[in-house]
DNA sequence: CGATTCATTGACCGGGATCAAGAACCGTGG
DNA sequence: CCACGGTTCTTGATCCCGGTCAATGAATCG
């Protein structure tokens, strides 16, 4: 079974055997349990390591000097969080998990040795900071131009897919562990707000939640309401090899 | 005199002479003019060849099948604007010129080149790629959290900082030869409501305007009417040398 | 079984959007 | 030189989405 950071990266190229084990060796040697709200770094430190979500699910946020947080960006397992921080000197952003989770450290000087003399990882590493990048990109056109409501179904349907696409769900069903707070945080709006949202796109039969499990009844239907478009994402291989195990995973919904 | 290129880069690590030449060399062999709104780069284009301005402005941006537009970043002289393209297959926005400007074009094998055989030269493009993600996290919390005046405010504060690290602004006047529409764009305000917010800087005698030329009046007060913290832009050298060329380009305002 | 967090709903308000209409500023050609 | 058509800037009037405040359930947990 590959490690989640080996399903995440596939999403963009295939990988040759030794590095799939590389790959796969990085994420076992040192996990980590970190539990709800727990900070895994903060703004300003400088770590050693980097961090890899395993399980779970975790986010990028700052706390902003009234108080209140704004969270930038989900990360699924499979995620790097931090894989900059050996070019960088501090985190400019903080990174905590929203629901119990498993986290890999790797040390820097594996990760700075991997960047040096693998090109094919180097450029996956490339690759998932160029896609964190297109996804920040889309956010400011969800917070720019998107109605509440759109952008509730935009950030619903993008973690659906990038859930489903690192394996960890199967059917319409997954997990999402994070209260109406937290996606008050993460688009900007009030937690009345998103709850007058959620309760609209149930009413449309759109989703359902019960408890912390979340089920999209009509994928079409929420890609609309969200207006969906993908290739910011740069499912590079997903697109030239649709029948990839990747590919399979995705089918029908980018 | 060093292209603008190195002077950005500069504001990361100071280079060897060799690696300064090179990036001189870069941005000096083939140069092209590009009128205002004239695109330098499309949305899923892949050009072989890497983009650098030189003088002038452009920006990212993305059109929305309703026809608005939506500008994410500014890139001022010395940015390079798709340096990531022979990574990823194709872009997933557009740039285009918003003023008469000179661009550079880097034949992508040559990029290729520096980016496998010198590492210092490969660090500050990754440097630039992790602060043009900074700057993108800290739009989201504009966004996210600012109103319409902090969202003004802050983005004047940050493209003069920008324009004085790269040298082509000496004192507190720069031409921004942007138009109100093209502020609204990026702020994601309406054109509107982006004028009723400059009258009242001006009435506040934070800024002044004449046709293209900004004027700072008030960088203090300005600074503190855009909340602005300064961590996000990553100026490692110049937190480090504060004496070095870039850092007295910065002086007071940082 | 209290206590605390989270979800839900209603009433009201305000910042910024929208609509509209002039004014100022172009480059262009007669 | 002025006349012109087209942007861009400016200002006023009105409206609505989403924020704010507040109260009540529901769920989780020591």
């Amino acid at each position: 079974m590959d490690s989640p950071l080996v399903m995440k990266m596939e999403q963009y190229r295939r990988f040759s055997d030794e590095d799939r084990r590389s790959l796969n060796d990085l994420t076992s040697s040192r996990q980590q349990e970190y539990g709800t709200r727990e900070d895994i770094i903060r703004e300003g430190e400088h770590s050693p390591d980097i961090h890899i979500v395993l399980s779970g699910l975790a986010c990028r946020y700052k706390l902003l000097e009234n108080g209140s947080r704004q969270i930038m960006a989900f990360l699924v397992p499979g995620h790097p969080c931090d894989a900059e921080i050996f070019i960088l000197k501090e985190m400019d952003h903080s990174i905590c998990a929203l629901a119990p989770s498993v986290i890999a450290s790797v040390p820097g000087d594996i990760m700075r040795d991997l960047m040096l003399h693998r090109p094919g990882i180097a450029l996956a590493f490339w690759w998932n900071t160029l896609q964190d990048e297109g996804v920040l990109r889309e956010r400011i056109i969800d917070e720019g131009r998107r109605d509440a409501y759109g952008r509730i179904a935009f950030l619903i349907y993008e973690v659906m897919l990038r859930m489903r696409a690192v394996g960890v769900i199967k059917d319409q069903s997954f997990d999402f562990p994070i209260t109406q707070s937290d996606l008050a945080d993460a688009t900007g709006l009030t937690p009345v707000h998103v709850n007058r949202m959620l309760v609209k796109l149930r009413e449309e039969e759109l989703i359902a939640i019960e408890g912390r499990r979340w089920t999209v009844l009509n994928a079409a239907g929420l890609r609309k309401a969200a207006k969906f478009e993908v290739s910011y994402l740069h499912l590079d291989r997903v697109k030239d090899e649709p029948e990839s195990e990747a590919g399979k995973r995705l089918k029908g919904l980018i």
